[in-house]
DNA sequence: ATAAAAATGTCGCGATGGTGACAATCTCGC
DNA sequence: GCGAGATTGTCACCATCGCGACATTTTTAT
Protein backbone atom coordinates (compact mmCIF):
# COMPACT_ATOMS: atom_id res chain seq x y z
CA UNK A 1 0.00 0.00 0.00
CA UNK A 2 1.46 3.08 -1.01
CA UNK A 3 1.92 6.40 1.51
CA UNK A 4 -0.81 8.26 0.34
CA UNK A 5 -3.06 5.63 0.89
CA UNK A 6 -1.99 5.49 4.46
CA UNK A 7 -2.30 9.47 4.64
CA UNK A 8 -6.07 8.72 3.33
CA UNK A 9 -6.86 6.36 6.28
CA UNK A 10 -4.90 8.23 9.29
CA UNK A 11 -7.59 11.22 7.90
CA UNK A 12 -10.36 9.20 9.33
CA UNK A 13 -10.59 9.97 13.01
CA UNK A 14 -11.68 6.70 14.31
CA UNK A 15 -8.25 4.78 12.65
CA UNK A 16 -6.24 7.70 13.72
CA UNK A 17 -7.36 6.57 17.14
CA UNK A 18 -6.93 3.00 17.08
CA UNK A 19 -3.72 1.61 18.92
CA UNK A 20 -0.73 1.13 16.72
CA UNK A 21 -0.79 -2.78 17.15
CA UNK A 22 -4.48 -3.27 16.52
CA UNK A 23 -4.69 -0.80 13.35
CA UNK A 24 -1.50 -3.27 11.46
CA UNK A 25 -3.45 -6.27 12.40
CA UNK A 26 -6.43 -5.09 11.10
CA UNK A 27 -4.33 -3.97 7.96
CA UNK A 28 -2.03 -7.60 7.87
CA UNK A 29 -5.64 -8.73 6.81
CA UNK A 30 -7.23 -6.28 5.05
CA UNK A 31 -7.20 -7.03 0.96
CA UNK A 32 -7.26 -4.13 -1.73
CA UNK A 33 -10.88 -4.27 -4.01
CA UNK A 34 -10.36 -2.59 -7.15
CA UNK A 35 -13.90 -2.11 -8.35
CA UNK A 36 -16.02 -1.19 -11.55
CA UNK A 37 -18.26 1.80 -11.54
CA UNK A 38 -21.79 0.78 -10.18
CA UNK A 39 -20.57 -2.80 -8.31
CA UNK A 40 -21.92 -4.11 -5.73
CA UNK A 41 -20.72 -4.48 -2.49
CA UNK A 42 -23.17 -5.66 -0.21
CA UNK A 43 -27.00 -5.83 -0.74
CA UNK A 44 -29.88 -4.86 1.70
CA UNK A 45 -30.52 -8.16 3.82
CA UNK A 46 -27.47 -9.84 2.68
CA UNK A 47 -25.22 -11.35 5.50
CA UNK A 48 -22.63 -9.95 6.73
CA UNK A 49 -19.32 -9.73 4.08
CA UNK A 50 -16.88 -8.25 6.51
CA UNK A 51 -15.46 -4.66 6.97
CA UNK A 52 -15.21 -1.95 4.52
CA UNK A 53 -12.64 1.24 3.49
CA UNK A 54 -12.91 3.34 0.90
CA UNK A 55 -9.34 4.40 -0.35
CA UNK A 56 -10.41 6.13 -3.54
CA UNK A 57 -13.50 7.14 -5.37
CA UNK A 58 -16.42 7.01 -3.75
CA UNK A 59 -19.06 4.67 -2.15
CA UNK A 60 -23.37 4.85 -1.98
CA UNK A 61 -24.99 3.71 0.95
CA UNK A 62 -28.80 3.59 0.14
CA UNK A 63 -31.60 2.38 2.84
CA UNK A 64 -35.39 1.43 1.44
CA UNK A 65 -38.22 3.06 3.15
CA UNK A 66 -41.29 1.07 3.76
CA UNK A 67 -42.79 2.48 0.50
CA UNK A 68 -40.15 1.22 -1.42
CA UNK A 69 -38.24 4.44 -2.00
CA UNK A 70 -34.80 5.21 -1.98
CA UNK A 71 -33.66 7.10 1.06
CA UNK A 72 -30.44 7.60 3.35
CA UNK A 73 -28.44 7.92 0.49
CA UNK A 74 -25.38 8.50 2.31
CA UNK A 75 -21.62 9.27 -0.08
CA UNK A 76 -18.76 7.40 1.69
CA UNK A 77 -15.98 8.65 0.57
CA UNK A 78 -11.98 8.43 1.15
CA UNK A 79 -10.90 7.46 4.33
CA UNK A 80 -13.75 6.11 5.75
CA UNK A 81 -14.52 2.71 7.01
CA UNK A 82 -18.41 1.26 6.81
CA UNK A 83 -19.66 -1.93 7.02
CA UNK A 84 -18.96 -2.45 10.70
CA UNK A 85 -22.38 -3.03 12.07
CA UNK A 86 -23.37 -6.53 10.24
CA UNK A 87 -19.59 -7.14 10.78
CA UNK A 88 -20.23 -6.63 14.91
CA UNK A 89 -23.53 -8.54 15.32
CA UNK A 90 -23.30 -10.28 12.42
CA UNK A 91 -27.13 -9.67 11.59
CA UNK A 92 -28.02 -9.09 7.65
CA UNK A 93 -27.05 -5.69 6.10
CA UNK A 94 -29.66 -2.91 6.72
CA UNK A 95 -28.65 -1.05 3.70
CA UNK A 96 -26.74 -2.08 0.63
CA UNK A 97 -23.52 -0.19 -0.58
CA UNK A 98 -22.43 0.29 -4.74
CA UNK A 99 -19.49 1.33 -5.73
CA UNK A 100 -19.91 5.00 -7.32
CA UNK A 101 -17.72 5.20 -10.67
CA UNK A 102 -14.38 3.08 -10.40
CA UNK A 103 -13.17 2.53 -6.65
CA UNK A 104 -10.56 1.09 -4.72
CA UNK A 105 -11.44 -0.23 -1.13
CA UNK A 106 -9.99 -1.95 1.40
CA UNK A 107 -11.35 -5.26 2.64
CA UNK A 108 -11.87 -7.24 5.70
CA UNK A 109 -13.87 -10.52 5.00
CA UNK A 110 -15.26 -11.96 8.05
CA UNK A 111 -13.08 -14.64 8.58
CA UNK A 112 -9.95 -12.73 8.59
CA UNK A 113 -11.57 -10.18 11.14
CA UNK A 114 -11.93 -13.11 13.09
CA UNK A 115 -8.46 -14.07 13.21
CA UNK A 116 -7.17 -10.53 13.73
CA UNK A 117 -9.54 -10.23 16.89
CA UNK A 118 -8.08 -13.57 17.89
CA UNK A 119 -4.80 -12.00 18.40
CA UNK A 120 -6.40 -9.12 19.64
CA UNK A 121 -9.58 -8.99 21.50
CA UNK A 122 -9.74 -5.49 22.03
CA UNK A 123 -10.02 -5.46 18.18
CA UNK A 124 -14.02 -5.74 18.75
CA UNK A 125 -13.70 -2.85 20.85
CA UNK A 126 -12.50 -0.65 18.55
CA UNK A 127 -15.54 -2.04 16.10
CA UNK A 128 -17.67 -0.82 19.01
CA UNK A 129 -16.27 2.56 18.89
CA UNK A 130 -16.54 2.93 15.27
CA UNK A 131 -20.26 2.05 15.41
CA UNK A 132 -20.73 4.33 18.08
CA UNK A 133 -19.04 7.08 15.50
CA UNK A 134 -21.80 6.23 13.01
CA UNK A 135 -24.88 5.98 15.54
CA UNK A 136 -23.57 9.58 16.61
CA UNK A 137 -23.92 10.90 13.11
CA UNK A 138 -27.24 9.15 13.03
CA UNK A 139 -28.35 11.27 15.76
CA UNK A 140 -27.02 14.26 14.34
CA UNK A 141 -28.52 13.66 11.09
CA UNK A 142 -31.96 13.18 12.70
CA UNK A 143 -31.86 16.38 15.12
CA UNK A 144 -30.85 18.48 11.42
CA UNK A 145 -33.98 16.66 9.84
CA UNK A 146 -36.43 17.48 11.79
CA UNK A 147 -38.00 20.80 11.73
CA UNK A 148 -35.62 22.19 9.40
CA UNK A 149 -36.19 23.68 6.28
CA UNK A 150 -36.28 22.17 2.94
CA UNK A 151 -33.40 24.76 1.86
CA UNK A 152 -31.50 24.44 4.86
CA UNK A 153 -31.71 20.25 4.40
CA UNK A 154 -30.87 20.86 0.54
CA UNK A 155 -27.80 22.91 1.50
CA UNK A 156 -26.73 20.25 3.93
CA UNK A 157 -27.26 17.39 1.59
CA UNK A 158 -24.85 19.00 -0.94
CA UNK A 159 -22.37 20.30 1.29
CA UNK A 160 -21.82 16.48 2.10
CA UNK A 161 -21.91 15.07 -0.62
CA UNK A 162 -19.43 17.16 -2.57
CA UNK A 163 -15.93 15.66 -2.28
CA UNK A 164 -13.18 17.91 -0.58
CA UNK A 165 -11.56 20.07 -2.75
CA UNK A 166 -13.88 19.61 -6.10
CA UNK A 167 -16.99 21.44 -5.65
CA UNK A 168 -18.93 19.16 -8.28
CA UNK A 169 -22.07 16.92 -7.23
CA UNK A 170 -22.15 14.29 -9.53
CA UNK A 171 -25.81 13.24 -8.60
CA UNK A 172 -29.01 13.21 -10.60
CA UNK A 173 -31.30 15.31 -8.87
CA UNK A 174 -34.21 11.99 -8.46
CA UNK A 175 -31.48 10.88 -6.30
CA UNK A 176 -30.88 14.16 -4.26
CA UNK A 177 -34.42 14.44 -4.05
CA UNK A 178 -34.69 11.07 -2.35
CA UNK A 179 -31.64 12.39 0.24
CA UNK A 180 -33.28 15.63 1.20
CA UNK A 181 -36.58 13.50 1.42
CA UNK A 182 -38.79 15.42 -0.99
CA UNK A 183 -40.47 15.30 -4.84
CA UNK A 184 -38.15 15.49 -7.44
CA UNK A 185 -40.03 18.74 -8.72
CA UNK A 186 -39.59 20.59 -5.35
CA UNK A 187 -36.13 19.77 -5.33
CA UNK A 188 -35.59 21.43 -8.52
CA UNK A 189 -37.59 24.76 -7.75
CA UNK A 190 -35.34 25.00 -4.97
CA UNK A 191 -32.32 23.62 -6.77
CA UNK A 192 -33.26 26.61 -9.54
CA UNK A 193 -33.40 28.74 -6.46
CA UNK A 194 -29.71 28.57 -5.30
CA UNK A 195 -28.62 29.09 -9.16
CA UNK A 196 -30.58 32.29 -9.70
CA UNK A 197 -28.80 33.33 -6.25
CA UNK A 198 -25.80 32.85 -8.30
CA UNK A 199 -24.61 29.57 -5.59
CA UNK A 200 -24.63 26.55 -7.72
CA UNK A 201 -24.78 25.60 -11.58
CA UNK A 202 -27.17 23.11 -12.43
CA UNK A 203 -26.12 20.43 -15.01
CA UNK A 204 -26.82 17.49 -16.20
CA UNK A 205 -26.56 14.87 -13.71
CA UNK A 206 -24.76 17.27 -11.71
CA UNK A 207 -24.43 20.28 -9.29
CA UNK A 208 -21.41 22.49 -9.30
CA UNK A 209 -21.13 24.44 -6.36
CA UNK A 210 -19.53 28.21 -7.03
CA UNK A 211 -19.95 30.04 -3.62
CA UNK A 212 -18.93 27.28 -0.87
CA UNK A 213 -19.39 30.02 1.61
CA UNK A 214 -22.54 30.83 0.22
CA UNK A 215 -23.94 27.74 0.62
CA UNK A 216 -22.71 27.02 4.09
CA UNK A 217 -24.38 30.25 5.27
CA UNK A 218 -27.72 28.74 3.73
CA UNK A 219 -26.75 25.51 5.89
CA UNK A 220 -26.90 27.64 8.68
CA UNK A 221 -29.79 29.39 8.31
CA UNK B 1 -32.65 -8.79 43.39
CA UNK B 2 -35.91 -10.12 42.86
CA UNK B 3 -36.98 -13.15 40.23
CA UNK B 4 -39.96 -10.93 38.95
CA UNK B 5 -37.41 -8.11 38.59
CA UNK B 6 -34.76 -10.96 36.50
CA UNK B 7 -37.70 -12.27 34.63
CA UNK B 8 -38.08 -8.33 33.65
CA UNK B 9 -34.33 -8.10 32.91
CA UNK B 10 -34.40 -11.28 30.95
CA UNK B 11 -37.00 -10.37 28.35
CA UNK B 12 -34.86 -8.13 26.67
CA UNK B 13 -33.01 -9.36 23.71
CA UNK B 14 -29.59 -8.13 24.59
CA UNK B 15 -29.40 -9.27 28.04
CA UNK B 16 -30.39 -12.64 27.71
CA UNK B 17 -28.36 -13.14 24.72
CA UNK B 18 -25.37 -12.53 26.76
CA UNK B 19 -23.14 -14.99 28.06
CA UNK B 20 -23.84 -16.29 31.41
CA UNK B 21 -20.63 -15.36 33.17
CA UNK B 22 -20.79 -11.76 32.06
CA UNK B 23 -24.25 -10.98 32.24
CA UNK B 24 -23.57 -12.31 36.37
CA UNK B 25 -20.54 -9.68 36.40
CA UNK B 26 -22.59 -6.98 35.17
CA UNK B 27 -25.11 -7.46 37.56
CA UNK B 28 -22.60 -7.95 40.47
CA UNK B 29 -21.55 -4.25 39.59
CA UNK B 30 -24.83 -3.10 39.23
CA UNK B 31 -26.79 -1.52 41.82
CA UNK B 32 -30.36 -0.19 42.24
CA UNK B 33 -31.57 3.37 42.25
CA UNK B 34 -34.59 4.19 42.96
CA UNK B 35 -35.92 7.54 41.87
CA UNK B 36 -38.49 10.13 42.33
CA UNK B 37 -40.86 10.94 39.21
CA UNK B 38 -38.66 13.65 36.93
CA UNK B 39 -35.93 12.67 38.30
CA UNK B 40 -32.10 13.72 36.04
CA UNK B 41 -30.90 10.32 35.41
CA UNK B 42 -28.45 12.58 32.98
CA UNK B 43 -28.30 15.76 30.96
CA UNK B 44 -27.42 16.59 27.36
CA UNK B 45 -23.31 17.23 27.05
CA UNK B 46 -23.18 15.68 30.52
CA UNK B 47 -20.03 13.57 30.46
CA UNK B 48 -20.74 9.62 30.62
CA UNK B 49 -21.97 8.08 33.71
CA UNK B 50 -22.13 4.41 33.05
CA UNK B 51 -25.09 2.17 32.12
CA UNK B 52 -28.52 1.68 33.06
CA UNK B 53 -31.28 -0.30 32.86
CA UNK B 54 -35.64 0.37 33.69
CA UNK B 55 -36.45 -2.34 36.30
CA UNK B 56 -39.57 -0.54 37.41
CA UNK B 57 -41.19 2.60 35.82
CA UNK B 58 -40.03 5.05 32.79
CA UNK B 59 -37.49 6.75 31.69
CA UNK B 60 -37.84 9.03 28.59
CA UNK B 61 -35.31 10.11 26.68
CA UNK B 62 -35.04 13.82 24.96
CA UNK B 63 -33.32 15.13 22.47
CA UNK B 64 -32.84 18.90 21.56
CA UNK B 65 -33.34 19.77 17.41
CA UNK B 66 -31.09 22.71 16.00
CA UNK B 67 -33.98 24.98 16.61
CA UNK B 68 -34.26 24.40 20.24
CA UNK B 69 -37.11 22.05 19.96
CA UNK B 70 -37.57 18.84 21.91
CA UNK B 71 -37.28 15.57 19.57
CA UNK B 72 -36.78 12.14 19.34
CA UNK B 73 -38.57 11.83 22.90
CA UNK B 74 -37.81 7.84 23.43
CA UNK B 75 -39.84 5.96 26.39
CA UNK B 76 -38.05 3.64 27.55
CA UNK B 77 -39.51 0.31 29.18
CA UNK B 78 -38.75 -2.13 31.78
CA UNK B 79 -36.35 -4.47 30.75
CA UNK B 80 -34.48 -2.02 28.82
CA UNK B 81 -30.80 -0.63 28.60
CA UNK B 82 -29.71 2.44 28.07
CA UNK B 83 -27.01 4.76 27.68
CA UNK B 84 -24.83 2.58 26.48
CA UNK B 85 -23.10 4.73 24.21
CA UNK B 86 -21.35 7.32 26.04
CA UNK B 87 -20.29 4.51 28.15
CA UNK B 88 -18.29 2.93 25.51
CA UNK B 89 -16.82 6.15 23.75
CA UNK B 90 -16.43 8.05 26.63
CA UNK B 91 -17.98 11.26 25.21
CA UNK B 92 -20.69 13.45 26.23
CA UNK B 93 -24.37 11.99 26.11
CA UNK B 94 -25.97 13.10 23.15
CA UNK B 95 -29.59 13.45 24.82
CA UNK B 96 -31.07 13.25 28.25
CA UNK B 97 -32.76 10.91 30.20
CA UNK B 98 -35.19 11.60 33.05
CA UNK B 99 -37.80 9.03 35.32
CA UNK B 100 -41.35 9.75 33.96
CA UNK B 101 -42.90 8.92 37.23
CA UNK B 102 -41.16 6.75 39.89
CA UNK B 103 -38.92 4.27 38.96
CA UNK B 104 -36.48 1.99 39.83
CA UNK B 105 -33.57 1.25 37.60
CA UNK B 106 -29.90 -0.76 37.91
CA UNK B 107 -27.01 1.45 37.32
CA UNK B 108 -23.61 0.99 36.66
CA UNK B 109 -21.22 3.42 37.18
CA UNK B 110 -18.38 4.10 34.31
CA UNK B 111 -15.62 2.68 37.41
CA UNK B 112 -17.74 -0.31 37.99
CA UNK B 113 -18.10 -0.90 34.20
CA UNK B 114 -14.48 -1.01 34.16
CA UNK B 115 -13.72 -2.88 37.21
CA UNK B 116 -16.30 -5.55 35.84
CA UNK B 117 -14.78 -5.27 31.88
CA UNK B 118 -11.09 -5.78 33.41
CA UNK B 119 -11.52 -9.47 34.59
CA UNK B 120 -14.02 -9.68 31.47
CA UNK B 121 -12.82 -7.73 28.42
CA UNK B 122 -15.68 -9.76 26.45
CA UNK B 123 -17.99 -6.90 27.97
CA UNK B 124 -16.56 -4.32 25.82
CA UNK B 125 -17.54 -6.10 22.48
CA UNK B 126 -21.21 -7.01 24.36
CA UNK B 127 -21.69 -3.00 25.03
CA UNK B 128 -20.72 -2.97 21.41
CA UNK B 129 -23.79 -5.11 20.20
CA UNK B 130 -26.19 -3.10 22.32
CA UNK B 131 -24.92 -0.60 20.72
CA UNK B 132 -25.84 -2.27 17.23
CA UNK B 133 -29.17 -2.85 18.22
CA UNK B 134 -30.21 0.84 18.74
CA UNK B 135 -28.15 1.56 15.52
CA UNK B 136 -30.74 -0.57 14.12
CA UNK B 137 -33.49 0.54 15.72
CA UNK B 138 -32.49 3.99 14.70
CA UNK B 139 -32.59 3.16 10.69
CA UNK B 140 -35.52 1.49 11.03
CA UNK B 141 -36.84 5.02 12.91
CA UNK B 142 -35.12 6.81 9.99
CA UNK B 143 -36.94 4.27 7.41
CA UNK B 144 -40.31 4.76 9.18
CA UNK B 145 -40.26 8.04 9.50
CA UNK B 146 -39.48 9.72 5.84
CA UNK B 147 -42.06 9.56 3.85
CA UNK B 148 -44.90 8.48 5.79
CA UNK B 149 -48.18 9.82 6.62
CA UNK B 150 -48.49 11.66 9.54
CA UNK B 151 -51.38 9.16 10.50
CA UNK B 152 -49.08 6.24 10.35
CA UNK B 153 -46.64 7.89 12.31
CA UNK B 154 -48.58 8.35 14.97
CA UNK B 155 -49.82 4.96 14.97
CA UNK B 156 -46.55 3.84 15.26
CA UNK B 157 -45.51 6.57 18.27
CA UNK B 158 -48.86 5.41 20.15
CA UNK B 159 -48.32 1.93 20.18
CA UNK B 160 -44.40 2.53 20.76
CA UNK B 161 -45.01 4.57 24.06
CA UNK B 162 -48.51 2.65 25.09
CA UNK B 163 -46.96 -0.05 28.02
CA UNK B 164 -47.32 -3.69 27.48
CA UNK B 165 -50.65 -4.64 29.32
CA UNK B 166 -52.04 -1.71 28.96
CA UNK B 167 -53.83 0.74 26.80
CA UNK B 168 -52.84 4.00 28.15
CA UNK B 169 -50.43 6.44 27.68
CA UNK B 170 -49.59 9.09 29.77
CA UNK B 171 -48.46 12.21 27.92
CA UNK B 172 -49.10 16.40 26.95
CA UNK B 173 -50.11 16.76 23.40
CA UNK B 174 -47.08 18.71 22.56
CA UNK B 175 -44.75 16.45 23.53
CA UNK B 176 -46.34 13.94 21.17
CA UNK B 177 -46.33 16.40 18.62
CA UNK B 178 -42.67 17.05 19.46
CA UNK B 179 -42.16 12.77 19.02
CA UNK B 180 -44.27 13.06 15.88
CA UNK B 181 -42.57 15.71 14.59
CA UNK B 182 -45.91 18.22 13.97
CA UNK B 183 -47.56 21.08 15.59
CA UNK B 184 -49.52 20.71 18.36
CA UNK B 185 -52.84 21.29 16.26
CA UNK B 186 -52.28 19.31 13.88
CA UNK B 187 -51.98 16.52 16.21
CA UNK B 188 -55.10 17.20 17.97
CA UNK B 189 -56.90 17.12 14.73
CA UNK B 190 -55.49 13.81 13.86
CA UNK B 191 -55.86 12.44 17.62
CA UNK B 192 -59.66 13.80 16.96
CA UNK B 193 -59.62 11.61 13.88
CA UNK B 194 -59.09 8.61 15.74
CA UNK B 195 -61.56 9.01 18.40
CA UNK B 196 -64.18 9.83 16.23
CA UNK B 197 -63.25 6.48 14.59
CA UNK B 198 -63.26 4.38 18.09
CA UNK B 199 -59.60 3.96 17.85
CA UNK B 200 -58.65 5.81 20.99
CA UNK B 201 -59.84 8.40 23.51
CA UNK B 202 -58.51 11.49 23.98
CA UNK B 203 -58.35 12.82 27.89
CA UNK B 204 -56.25 15.48 29.66
CA UNK B 205 -52.83 14.56 29.90
CA UNK B 206 -53.51 11.29 28.62
CA UNK B 207 -54.24 8.63 25.71
CA UNK B 208 -56.14 5.77 25.76
CA UNK B 209 -56.44 2.97 22.96
CA UNK B 210 -59.59 1.38 22.77
CA UNK B 211 -59.11 -0.98 19.84
CA UNK B 212 -55.60 -1.80 19.56
CA UNK B 213 -56.11 -4.11 16.54
CA UNK B 214 -57.55 -0.97 14.88
CA UNK B 215 -54.68 0.99 15.58
CA UNK B 216 -52.06 -1.66 14.53
CA UNK B 217 -54.11 -1.29 11.19
CA UNK B 218 -53.45 2.12 11.07
CA UNK B 219 -49.70 1.82 11.50
CA UNK B 220 -49.52 -0.30 8.68
CA UNK B 221 -51.59 1.57 6.24
C1' DA C 1 -62.80 27.56 47.49
C1' DT C 2 -60.55 30.19 44.28
C1' DA C 3 -57.23 31.98 41.35
C1' DA C 4 -53.42 31.00 38.43
C1' DA C 5 -51.28 27.98 35.39
C1' DA C 6 -51.30 24.29 32.26
C1' DA C 7 -53.29 21.77 28.67
C1' DT C 8 -56.71 21.04 25.18
C1' DG C 9 -60.13 22.16 21.27
C1' DT C 10 -61.04 24.91 17.09
C1' DC C 11 -60.92 28.15 13.47
C1' DG C 12 -59.05 30.60 9.47
C1' DC C 13 -55.40 32.03 6.65
C1' DG C 14 -51.11 31.92 4.31
C1' DA C 15 -47.41 29.14 2.71
C1' DT C 16 -45.66 25.28 0.73
C1' DG C 17 -45.08 20.59 -0.66
C1' DG C 18 -46.96 16.56 -3.54
C1' DT C 19 -48.78 15.01 -7.85
C1' DG C 20 -49.85 14.49 -12.59
C1' DA C 21 -48.82 16.12 -16.91
C1' DC C 22 -46.01 17.33 -20.55
C1' DA C 23 -42.31 19.63 -23.07
C1' DA C 24 -37.45 20.26 -23.54
C1' DT C 25 -32.91 18.68 -23.21
C1' DC C 26 -29.23 15.50 -22.78
C1' DT C 27 -26.79 10.92 -23.14
C1' DC C 28 -25.68 6.64 -24.99
C1' DG C 29 -25.88 2.63 -27.91
C1' DC C 30 -26.23 1.20 -32.57
C1' DG D 1 -25.78 10.60 -37.11
C1' DC D 2 -29.83 9.27 -34.98
C1' DG D 3 -33.36 7.54 -32.22
C1' DA D 4 -34.71 5.63 -27.72
C1' DG D 5 -34.49 6.34 -23.16
C1' DA D 6 -33.17 9.03 -19.30
C1' DT D 7 -33.16 13.33 -17.06
C1' DT D 8 -34.50 17.95 -16.31
C1' DG D 9 -37.66 22.19 -16.35
C1' DT D 10 -42.28 24.00 -15.48
C1' DC D 11 -46.99 24.50 -14.65
C1' DA D 12 -51.50 24.24 -12.32
C1' DC D 13 -54.22 22.27 -8.81
C1' DC D 14 -55.08 20.17 -4.56
C1' DA D 15 -54.13 18.81 0.07
C1' DT D 16 -52.45 19.91 4.25
C1' DC D 17 -49.33 21.70 7.48
C1' DG D 18 -47.79 25.58 10.47
C1' DC D 19 -49.06 29.45 12.93
C1' DG D 20 -51.55 32.93 15.37
C1' DA D 21 -55.43 33.57 18.01
C1' DC D 22 -58.63 32.61 21.38
C1' DA D 23 -62.09 30.01 24.11
C1' DT D 24 -62.61 26.12 27.07
C1' DT D 25 -61.41 22.69 30.27
C1' DT D 26 -58.51 20.60 33.80
C1' DT D 27 -55.07 20.68 37.24
C1' DT D 28 -52.41 22.70 40.85
C1' DA D 29 -51.14 25.94 44.39
C1' DT D 30 -52.49 28.89 48.04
Amino acid sequence: MHQADIDTLMADPWFAAMAIGRRDGLLREARTEVLAAGARIYGLGDPPNGLWAVVEGQVRLKGLSVNGAELLALIVRPGTWFGELSTLDGLPRPHEATSFGPARLLHVPMPAFARAAALQPELYRDLGLLVCAHQRTALRFIANSIGQSIRVRLAVALLRASVAGDGSVTIRQDELAAIVGIARQTLNRHLKTLEREGIVEVAYGRIRILDLAGLQAVATE
